[in-house]
DNA sequence: TGTACATCAGTGAACGCGCGTTCACTGATGTAC
DNA sequence: TGTACATCAGTGAACGCGCGTTCACTGATGTAC
């Protein structure tokens, strides 16, 4: 080996999480293969000895994105209880400083009209981050009891995801707020109704 | 005049039309000006005598495609008592059909995303656009009794785009369905347990 | 210890392509006489 | 009634620009002797 052993590898990831960032904050299409090898201090040649494509490094994004989004979980839900785990992360999902920051945030509202225009790779690596998204909300509304847990998860994952892009569209600070304080406590209101009856 | 005297006007409004289609089905910026114009059997060079550019048209189109939205609240709404009109709406916002036909769809759920790139007219546009639609909402939940009526119609709002949107991502038919159907049972039995209680 | 060599991550010029925009022109039509 | 003219919606060639992709090359580094 010339260089370091791992130096490909940490340069592939650091074009990976440059591009999630990226992709995220501008889109699929807006994204340029040159400027995201900028932000890792590459020139733009070098970024096909690391990816097929910009549509084979989008695919790859989509799933580190949602890695970084189930670590999100786990770090907002680790040792609590289902009720405290659902609440912190609903309080987390629908903070204006989630709103705030598409770049680093789910990708599930910045992303998912834009699927249909993606290749098939992109659509099943987002199809399987919705699931272990959904699964893991899942799971806890059946430990808190909640009947048809997978329906209400579903559900809930919807007004989540429904609220924060409409949050984000929302040019008005104070209206932005109340959408996302209005599906806040409405969310609440039913896992709390569901725990207890 | 040379030509019939809205000869011109008819002609804007054809363009405003097919754009207002093509840019929910593709996305502002993977609409062109020429396919626009060609979708209406004229040439690109045309345009400019319409619209000044192609983000003056993004945005009239973005005021089209909420024209047609509450046209269709409109139509399924008319002449129906409260829980009627809020039923039969969800009804139609979480089918199938819906899903399947984002050219003709609501609007937001498509380009809720995409709107931080936009102009500010476009996001003005769509502001009121959202504000008009949850307004009505609002207003049927009020005469329903619902209470905290303006929270549970954003709420309601976000749930429907957000499951029309991971719906429209999901690639798996049954699982689709599934997230339309969960939605649309929730929020009935949202409405019915408020405008009994 | 020092020099020649091999490796390969990364460089940067070049290419083709699509797109938004401009602008001199066309040609269909109504009006003037 | 017929001919010349004015209007103006629409045409299409041209332009500049950005972007994805290719490819011959560079130069930093470890290895062989």
């Amino acid at each position: 080996m010339r260089y370091e052993p791992d130096r490909k590898q940490r340069t592939h990831e650091k074009i990976l999480k440059a591009a999630a960032k990226a992709i995220r904050a501008q889109g699929p299409h807006r994204v340029g293969v040159a400027q995201v090898m900028g932000k890792v201090g590459l020139t733009h040649g070098g970024f096909y000895a690391h990816f097929r494509s910009k549509d084979a490094l989008i695919a790859a994004a989509i799933g580190q994105m949602f890695e970084e989004a189930l670590d999100t979980w786990d770090q907002y839900t680790l040792g609590k209880s289902p009720a405290e785990s659902l609440s912190t992360y609903v309080d987390f999902y629908l903070s204006p400083a989630h709103r705030d920051s598409v770049s680093a945030g789910c990708p599930i509202p910045t992303l998912a009209p834009e699927l249909r225009r993606l290749t098939k790779s992109c659509r099943d690596a987002f199809a399987s981050g919705v699931a272990a998204l959904t699964e893991r909300i899942r799971s806890e509304l059946e430990r808190l009891g909640v009947e048809h847990a997978d329906e209400e998860a579903s559900s809930m994952l919807a007004e989540m995801v429904g609220a924060l892009a409409l949050a984000r569209a929302e040019p008005n600070a104070a209206r932005s707020d109340a959408i996302l304080d209005a599906s806040k406590r409405r969310i609440k209101a039913r896992i709390a109704a569901h725990s207890v009856g």
